[in-house]
DNA sequence: CGGAATTTTTAGATTAACCTAAATTTTTAT
DNA sequence: ATAAAAATTTAGGTTAATCTAAAAATTCCG
């Protein structure tokens, strides 16, 4: 398998996103501002690109990514939130404070290093933004995110993400040691106030009230 | 304070180890060997280092690296072992697999991160390979190693490395649960044979032969 | 529709980090 | 001491990734 330089990792992960949103043909001028490079400068790369058959691309016509240039995409997207869980869960970094670090990880190259941080991070399955993480084969989970407070008694999920990102909310959660992957299980629901009794991780069980779980973005199995 | 490019960190990096031996002229050639280039290469870069500080030249007589190239160096140096202590006592990979990685490692810029990092990993001072970790300031432990075997009753010291690198000793020791940055604390020797009792991490105690404290290099306080 | 606006590409430069080949300086050794 | 050998620098190129300015294609709209 060849290999892509930083740059074109860049360029490549951009494309990559700005077509995820279902959009076919990705546009010279939205690639430059999303790089905050010049379009001369796109239009030179993703010749390079289309020469690498990472994309296709008509002149004029704006390029799409092919499988290969999803699949090396995926590769460095997994790269970026594995490192961001590790930033967060590990070394204790604030969630919106580790993509400018994550964004230089990503470009380490070691499929071995990759698969023992995926492991020494327990495999998670989301980053601490909630987005997925790619598996080894470029595949992630499309589970859909749902509300914690509309979930039924027995429930098991797993806290992906949170509605409210404030430091108010975050620094409860802090408090609580509900943390983005917490397994919860939902023991009782209140009919009164909503609110919910819920064991983490197995492990120890507490209370939040209808305007705690309605910001908690959880996964079920 | 001026940032350098991974070109010049890793030049920066080599002008030091090489002038580290005490030796003060570095050789164009010595670099172009050591970083795998040609001489033609290193003469510009040189020229490039010494108009940013960090080297002082003079032609056909070789660099010497300044005070302020000597603190840019220590900090490669120092992000680069940590990394090590990071791939080996957390992901599990063994300490004649990580200098590559390492290698890469060493350019990501955050000194955020390498603080976190260093709480993290508990403030090692050696790396895998028995290399001093410099701190944030660059100063980094002097203290000789002495071999294990040669300490009397009652000393406590930290293993930094081992003589005997062959996989036979290196499995033993995993078995042992002997690693570097182990605290050794020596409890009793024995004249007859030489034989030590250690206890390990202030945890568990256990007998090792001559032969096996002959081989461990180790530093006291 | 057909010109104006927008988007995209091309042309021509620049910078960093390399290279080879040739020139120059220093060192070594008769 | 001087010629040969070795080390080093310079000259002249290349490639990747960027840029500005200008040309060309596409899209928008009165
Ligand atoms: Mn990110
Ligand atoms: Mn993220
Ligand atoms: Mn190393
Ligand atoms: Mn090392």
């Amino acid at each position: 398998m060849f290999e892509l330089s930083f740059a074109e990792e860049n360029y490549l992960k951009a494309i990559y996103h700005l077509s995820a949103d279902g959009k076919r043909q990705v546009n010279t001028n939205a690639i430059a501002e999303r790089l905050e490079t010049r379009p001369a400068s796109v239009s030179d790369m993703i010749r390079k690109l289309s020469e690498k058959g990472v994309v296709t691309y008509v002149k004029y016509q704006g390029v799409n990514i092919t499988e290969v240039g999803k699949k090396k995409a995926l590769w460095v997207i997994r790269k970026h939130r594995l490192w961001e869980v590790f930033l967060v869960n590990k070394l204790n970094f604030h969630w919106d404070e580790v993509h400018d670090i994550a964004e230089q990880l990503e470009h380490i190259r070691s499929s071995l290093l990759i698969s023992r941080l995926d492991e020494f991070l327990e495999f998670p399955k989301f980053d601490p933004h909630g987005d997925p993480i790619p598996n080894a084969e470029g595949i992630m989970s499309s589970n859909p995110m749902t509300i914690l407070s509309e979930l039924p008694i027995g429930k098991t999920a797993e806290l992906v993400s949170m509605k409210d990102t404030g430091a108010v909310f975050l620094n409860y959660l802090d408090r609580t040691g509900l943390k983005i992957g917490s397994k919860i299980n939902i023991v009782d629901k209140m009919e009164f106030d909503g609110s919910m009794e819920i064991m983490v991780d197995q492990d120890k069980t507490m209370s939040i009230s209808k305007q705690v779980s309605d910001n908690l973005l959880v996964i079920t199995e």
